[in-house]
DNA sequence: AGCACGCCGACT
DNA sequence: GTCGGCGTGCTC
């Protein structure tokens, strides 16, 4: 005899026990399951009710004892077969369940949908006229006296057949229980239809793309031929202002002609509202736009115009690369070297990896676009595995800035304690005389955990890491967050004897300073606490745009997306400080950010300038940036990376543990750290710590990480997955949670 | 992680 | 005697 049954992610199945769990489908279900759609199960001991996810249905010989499906929660399934194949992939790679990966396909609106928090379809009432039209006229003549409101309703309803309830009150201005009349009458019928809520985008009025230049043309034709030519990656770099979006806009038409859906991928879209009106200008209603600034509903409803195929482009960032297009053709990763697009929770998946695995699979390209690509994504397209295309034009010909260092050791010993050199004073003062605006980018990346003498630039690094050591207040030490090495903290500098610098200054210890050199001139801060606050970040800039203020002073935010043509002056302070953190990319975040903010000046046709302020003048990475010289800073780099053993030489796990008590946190470390070795006994990988994470203590649990650096293989994989589930089920590290990471952006 | 089962001490 | 402490093991 055989029996119907279902294998299914379930939700209460923890990573170290996950697995597909086969179920009974009960008879009066089993002609309507099908894989993709959610269904409820009994699950334990105490067959807590839980969600799952419909796997596959087969059939089986009478097993012993399954427990029966519950509920079906879906009409339809939601996950299409390559969405569920690629939520096994991502539990597999990025060390999550299934079920985890495949929540995230979809919108936060499809789990609330029979709860309280009721999201559902939005629906309301559509009029649609019931007799001919030259009828309904007539009828309207007859009535025009006694009920003109009717009447009038009547003519637009002869004019058009269908209309919103809502539509009708506004136009004719006459109340709703008419149409309900009408309807009565028989005149009208009355349906309730699904309505969809759209997020507003600003179509910026010259978004428009017209001709591009014949470099950005040379690009598109590669392209072009590319697509065309089969699935494949290419790498796009192009220099700040060099417009990669107009070709990416160019070929995202060409796609579309081909019959293909796009995607594209930006970092974070309150940060790029000029790229989405561009989009919204060229593409109109063809767009889907997916981030986190939506509404649950908005969110819900885009998703939903894509899977039914009302749209072909979707733009949107990390989440949206799951965006249920029908015929996929190209995926647009922008920025590609930024982090957001690393899940920092699980499933802790990268955005490029997941875009790579559903481009290879559908037979689309990938492109990925940036005036600092990743050393890793360079690396990749310099040996071949990506097509390189260069941009090397300013748009216009606008000419790059012309960038300055201020040694501000210098500065130190004439007497400036401040943050603001006296030669960005007077490179300020002349701005606001002539009329034109300053952009300052206080660097705040790095913090104040970093040590450095203020006056000879004296940082204090690991010997066997090659990183910055950082202060941790609660023992007094400085300690290096890959091996774990530490040592005492120090009062002076073991150069120059001068007295150590452990904080750093805040945007608005600045804004003070700038007052005080300025008080004429009015400043606008854009940091996390004002931008949360009642203004949002497009009115600052807004505001900022319209020359309401002389300087704009902020952090990371001003350095992404800026087109103002009034804004001749960039100021970075304390550029170097993200330069000795203690991470792998610290150098090249640095020198992407600073290449970015130094682009922002000199966008119009008024030539820019930028100034760089910074303790190591020296610093290879700084000079770099000045010059804005990515080829350079690349082959130094890579040298770099190839002689410690990191990415893209080899691939970086984590492992980590976290808990309560410090003690136990260590112990699973250590223990892992053991296993681990034991396994890969005379394999080439090297395994580092444990040493405390970046955030040492969150929510007073501590911890502390494994770093693995290795060859990406099946082997390592499923050995790091092996020691984090032998791990958790420890009776000897009770309280202690652990997990595992694919190269995370923050150690 | 969450839940039941079971084997100990404290208490009506 | 029995109520409840938490240590132990399993999850279709």
């Amino acid at each position: 005899m055989k029996t119907a049954i279902a294998k299914l992610a379930v939700s209460a199945a923890t990573y170290h026990i996950d697995k597909p769990y086969t179920y009974l489908i009960p008879d009066e279900m089993s002609d309507k399951i099908e894989p993709g759609m959610r269904v409820t199960v009994p699950f334990g001991r105490g067959n807590r009710k839980c969600e799952a996810f419909v796997l596959a249905t087969g059939e089986a010989d009478r097993e012993n004892e399954l427990k029966a499906i519950e509920y079906i929660l879906d009409e339809e399934p939601v996950l299409e077969m390559w969405q569920l194949k690629l939520a096994m992939w991502i539990g597999a790679r990025f060390f999550c369940t299934v079920y985890e990966a495949a929540r995230a396909m979809l919108p936060v609106g499809m789990w609330y949908k029979d709860g309280k928090r009721n999201v559902g379809d939005k629906t309301e009432l559509f009029a649609q006229l019931d007799i001919p039209g030259d009828e309904a006229l007539t009828i309207a003549g007859t009535i025009k006296k006694r009920a003109p409101g009717k009447a009038a309703i009547l003519r637009l309803m002869a004019e058009i057949g269908g209309a919103w309830v809502s539509e009708i009150t506004y136009f004719t201005g006459v109340g709703k229980q008419s149409v309900t009349r009408l309807a009565g009458d028989g005149y009208i019928k009355l349906i309730r239809k699904e309505v969809f809520r759209r997020p507003e985008i600003n179509a910026s009025k010259n978004g428009k793309i017209s001709a591009l230049n014949s470099e950005q043309q040379s690009v598109l034709n590669g392209l072009i031929k590319q697509y065309s030519s089969g699935a494949t990656a290419a790498l796009l770099y192009g220099i700040t202002g060099s417009g990669k979006t107009s070709v990416y806009i160019k070929l995202i038409e060409h796609v579309l002609s081909s019959g293909r859906d796009a995607i594209v991928l930006v970092p974070e879209i309150s940060l790029t509202p000029q790229l989405m009106s561009i989009f919204a200008a060229n593409f109109g209603d063809n767009i889907a736009v997916l981030h986190s600034m939506l509404g649950i509903g908005e969110r819900y409803d885009e998703w939903k115009r894509i899977k039914r195929g009302d749209v072909h482009v979707v733009v949107g960032t990390r989440s949206a690369v799951f965006a249920p297009v029908k015929n996929l053709g190209l995926i647009i990763l922008d920025e590609e070297q930024e982090a957001t697009y690393k899940s920092e929770s699980s499933p802790r998946y990268h955005a490029r990896e997941v875009a790579k695995y559903r481009c290879a699979h559908s037979g689309a390209m990938l492109l990925m676009g940036s005036a600092t690509p990743s050393v890793e994504s360079m690396y990749n397209a310099l040996c071949g595995k990506y097509t390189l295309y260069r941009l090397t034009q300013r748009f216009n010909s606008a000419s790059l800035p012309e960038v300055m260092t201020v040694d501000m050791k210098e500065e130190l010993r004439s007497g400036n304690g401040g943050d603001i050199s006296r030669r960005l004073a007077r490179e300020i003062a002349m701005n606001i005389q002539n009329g034109r605006q300053t952009i300052l980018f206080l660097n705040r990346r790095g913090a104040n955990s970093l040590v450095t003498c203020k006056s000879c630039g004296y940082t204090f690094t690991c010997d066997r890491c090659s990183v910055s050591l950082t202060y941790h207040r609660a023992n007094g030490r400085m300690m290096c967050h890959y091996c774990g090495y530490s040592r005492p903290a120090e009062d002076t500098c073991p150069q120059c004897g001068s007295t150590l610098n452990y904080l750093g200054s805040g945007t608005q210890k600045v804004e003070e300073e700038l007052h005080e050199l300025f008080p004429e001139a009015t400043v606008i801060r854009m940091d996390a606490d004002t931008v949360s606050a009642a203004k949002s970040h497009e009115k600052i800039l807004q505001e900022f745009k319209n020359k309401k203020a002389d300087i704009l002073l902020g952090t990371q935010m001003v350095t992404k997306g800026l087109d103002f043509e009034n804004v001749t002056l960039v100021g970075v302070l304390s550029a170097d400080r993200s330069l000795y953190v203690n991470d792998y990319r610290a150098r090249e975040r640095t020198f992407s950010m600073i290449t970015q903010v130094v682009g922002r000046a000199g966008r119009g046709n008024k030539p820019g300038r930028a100034l760089i302020q910074t303790f190591t003048p020296d610093n290879p990475v700084i000079s770099l940036a000045a010059r804005q010289d990515y080829d350079a800073f690349y082959s130094d780099e890579i040298i770099l990376r190839q002689a410690m053993h990191m990415p893209p030489f080899s691939t970086l796990f984590t492992v980590t543990a976290f808990g309560i008590t410090e003690a136990d946190v260590m112990r699973a470390c250590a223990r892992v750290k053991a296993a681990m070795a034991g396994y890969l006994s005379g394999e080439d990988i090297k395994i580092l710590g444990p040493a405390p994470a970046l955030v040492t203590k969150i929510n007073n649990r501590f911890r502390y990480r494994i770093t693995v650096l290795g060859a990406d293989t099946k082997k390592l994989r499923d050995t790091i997955s092996h020691v984090v589930k032998v791990a958790s089920r420890d009776k000897t590290c009770r309280g202690v949670a652990v997990y595992a990471d694919l190269d995370p952006v923050d150690l």
